[in-house]
DNA sequence: GGCTGCTAAATTTGATCAAATCTCAAATCT
DNA sequence: AGATTTGAGATTTGATCAAATTTAGCAGCC
């Protein structure tokens, strides 16, 4: 079992959560697979109860879906999927910029700086870790804007995102860029200067969204990805 | 029980769903309280296992809040809920009528609007269905704009609206300028005019909103909602 | 040959029971 | 007296087992 109960997660259905999300982002699980409780009843070494209460959590969050009785499946990709996904994820993700350049605290400036500093030592250093950090820098932006709603939706197109963001990590180049971005992003939000923050936010998102449609656009054109209508 | 897997439902979970849902949108159970498992184990005739698929799903869905080993409460209210939800709504839903406007086929035309005379019909006649049209027809705007995250985000903001909605709904006059106001947006749509969908659309919202604000801070003015922060 | 209906296996879904955790008040200690 | 510990009751959480549903294969029929 990767992670128990006192590890972050409170009970075990947290633990399952985490790890189909993770099987699902990380593309271990494919588009369309069918995901079979005694399969990971073995595999996570627990009984059926938290692993069924996780997958009604990640119905919600957009990761899998349900055909009554019959069984759930990971969500299909698409370039419409991805498109969708990525437009959406520019109005929401703006406004919480926006928002958070107008609450700074001077604690929440240092921190974010922090996690900004860790996130380019690991990327430049190869570290695995830096995806994290990643995701802990937006999250943190998400947190910082104040709104529960955001709070609660960025992370679901999030997820969806991170999916095709995998996809194009091989194709990419060197991080610097990447880092420059996130750093001048940050500055703009700590510098409580929310029209800076956006533009620079909405060059990000697009960056990175043509970079997963290119992964994309080469990969539908050798294999075909499980494409089930829903 | 109120109803059974085959009237729309095809599991017990979905029927523990559907009234858990209800009952917090329609402020039966109060912002704050905490649902206990054996009371809607009795209350719905049926074991815990789907009510706690329920209340996962609904988790995620924005209606409550967990606190482990401790149990879950309906999520608070508050002015600045409402605004939050209603700004971020306000952004999505007029992409959802943007979208709407550029896809319509003559059958969804129709379909439409022929939901929105049953709507009028019910509201004139002071028929409590007319709730439920109105939510179908805000649904079906969502449904149409061909988006699967506006599908699944709109309805998370849609139903914590909506516990706003209820309260302002003693206070509001006649219903003819909200079927108005529905007609048009409708119209709009159905002619295939972005534009002005959107307009028609923002002016609906923020009337609703206003009127959802004066209910709450009339209400707010007398009790304290309950207000766990998070 | 192709279609229909039946049976068995696989799988999801639900019920029941047991364990773990939290709450809160009474008891003990300083 | 005030603070800390302990224990009983309530509640959530998890495991096990049973029922219901779907699916796929096969026999029988037109």
């Amino acid at each position: 079992m990767a992670l128990k109960p006192g590890d972050g997660a409170r009970t075990l259905a947290d633990v399952a959560l985490a790890a189909l999300r993770e099987a699902i982002v990380s593309g271990e699980i494919p588009p369309g697979t069918p995901i079979r409780l005694q399969e990971y009843v073995e595999r996570l070494q627990m009984s059926s109860v938290p692993i069924r209460e996780a997958l009604r959590f990640l119905e919600q969050k957009g990761l899998i879906e349900r055909s009554p009785h019959r069984g759930v499946f990971v969500s299909p990709m698409s370039a419409l999927d991805l498109d969708d996904t990525y437009r959406i994820r520019l109005d929401l993700e703006s406004r919480a910029v926006r928002l958070a350049s107008e609450r700074m605290t001077d604690q929440d400036r240092t921190r974010i700086t922090e996690m900004v500093d860790r996130y380019a030592k690991a990327s430049l250093a190869g570290d695995p870790i830096a995806r994290d950090l990643h995701g802990d820098i937006h999250m943190s932006l998400y947190e910082l804007s104040g709104s529960k709603w955001l709070l609660l939706l960025l992370p679901m197109l999030w997820d969806n995102s991170e999916r095709y963001r995998r996809l194009s990590l091989p194709l990419r180049g060197s991080p610097e860029q990447r880092i420059e971005e996130h750093r001048h992003i940050v500055e703009a939000v700590a510098a409580g200067d929310p029209d800076r923050a956006e533009e620079l936010l909405r060059t990000h998102l697009s960056n990175s969204f043509e970079a997963a449609i290119a992964a994309l656009h080469e990969l539908e054109a050798s294999e075909s990805l499980a494409g089930e209508s829903v």
